[in-house]
DNA sequence: AATAGGTTCAACCGCCTATCG
DNA sequence: TCGATAGGCGGTTGAACCTAT
């Protein structure tokens, strides 16, 4: 048997708050106090709503000093390195932004930051009307999108740091940073309790936390996404921080990468397996119909879907003129495109965000 | 002009924790 | 110690609104 409900469900009123709700809620609170029951104030008042409603309308909406929309560059970059660091703990996060609810974050989070992250493209802010007389007041406070979320941008996320607001209506790619000798630093500010206990996070897991954090899901997490033809995974091992194999037909081939001390990737091929090397080198460069399609289906790892759905990262073919990274003569037949690794350095602050381009040498 | 689909965000739901008798 | 209750929180929902076709 669950537990009594907190008030009369068929009795209390459900919905958008009227103005004179509000009015009645807001100077009462304002003479008295909560009186420390919620449940009871509703009845003292006259309102036909449940207690918890009353506190959550008052706490997010109706107290004094609360901002709306908005959100700065700094808001921002708060949001998000606190995030990374302690997960969807709103409360907590809202706590070090002033003015702020954990409600309005994470609606902020989910509809606009989130997706900005992940480089979707977002509409116009727009104007939503009158339906809510509260929110209608707070749209006219905060103007006309001047200093909404979508004017500011994530300055941990900006390519040199000064992405236009054109460019980022027109962006294809994730806002990630594009290249090494670009790297921004995130101003990651860790709220004091968690400052001494913050993670101490090497690359792999900072760009694994994200990614979690984020959907996916990593090798040490006992979960093996896999597809017919294709497994991918991440490893949380070492210094190795990608992990494919490749199999076609009855053959195999594993590619791993790793992060050498100059922060660069490297990649690998161990074991022989001459099913593949054949292939590759029998297509000079190229992948047969049947391995393009493979790794650009839709049939993606299950778990990952979102990173190729959203662009974190893109299988491409690219041509045999594009520089390898890894030293030989080899031909990159196969690029994964805006991968990301980060470094977290000391005290639990990031201090770079390093995007990598991964290639995969043409088997020798 | 109609409408289907996407976005936003206020509000609700239900679970967990703290407090009190 | 235990049960009842209220507060707090994160996840989810759905209405309002916007855009694209």
């Amino acid at each position: 048997m669950g537990r009594a409900p907190c008030c009369d469900k068929a009795n209390v009123k459900k919905g958008p708050w009227s103005p004179e709700e509000d009015a009645k809620l807001k100077s009462y609170i304002e003479k008295h106090g909560t009186g420390g029951n919620w449940i009871a104030l509703p009845q003292k008042i006259g309102l036909k709503r449940c207690g918890k409603s009353c506190r959550l309308r008052w706490l997010n909406y109706l107290r004094p000093n609360l901002k709306h929309g908005g959100f700065s560059v700094e808001e921002d970059d708060i949001i998000c390195s606190l995030y990374v660091s302690i997960g969807s703990r709103w409360s907590v996060i809202a706590a070090q932004l002033p003015g702020r609810t954990d409600n309005d974050i994470k609606n902020y989070w989910n509809t606009r930051l989130k997706k900005k992250l992940l480089g979707k493209h977002r509409r116009e802010p727009r104007n939503r009307g009158n339906y809510n007389s509260v929110k209608q007041e707070n749209d006219v406070n905060r103007g006309s999108g001047t200093t909404d979320g979508d004017s500011s941008s994530l300055s941990l996320l900006q390519e040199n740091g000064s992405t236009t607001h054109h460019q980022e209506q027109h962006q294809q790619q994730p806002c990630w940073p594009q290249n090494i000798n670009n790297m921004p630093v995130l101003p990651l500010q860790v709220p004091l309790p968690y400052k001494n206990q913050g993670p101490c996070f090497n690359d792999q897991d900072s760009l694994k936390k994200l990614l979690i954090k984020l959907g996916g899901r990593f090798s040490g997490d006992s979960y093996h996404p896999t597809l017919d033809g294709l497994n991918l995974e991440f490893s949380s091992h070492g210094q190795q921080i990608y992990q494919e194999q490749v199999h076609v037909g009855s053959s195999a081939a594993c590619i791993s990468a790793t992060i050498n001390n100059n922060n660069e990737v490297q990649f690998a091929q161990t074991g022989q397996y001459p099913g593949v090397d054949n292939l590759v080198q029998g297509q000079g460069g190229n992948f047969t119909p049947s391995f393009e399609e493979m790794v650009s289906s839709s049939n993606y790892p299950d778990g990952l879907e979102f990173l190729y759905n959203e662009g974190m990262i893109d299988h491409k073919i690219i041509d045999t003129t594009t520089t390898t990274t890894w030293g030989e003569t080899s031909t990159p037949i196969y690029h994964h495109h805006d991968s990301l690794a980060s470094t977290y350095q000391g005290q639990g602050v990031i201090q770079e965000c390093v995007l990598q381009d991964f290639s995969y040498p043409r088997a020798q």
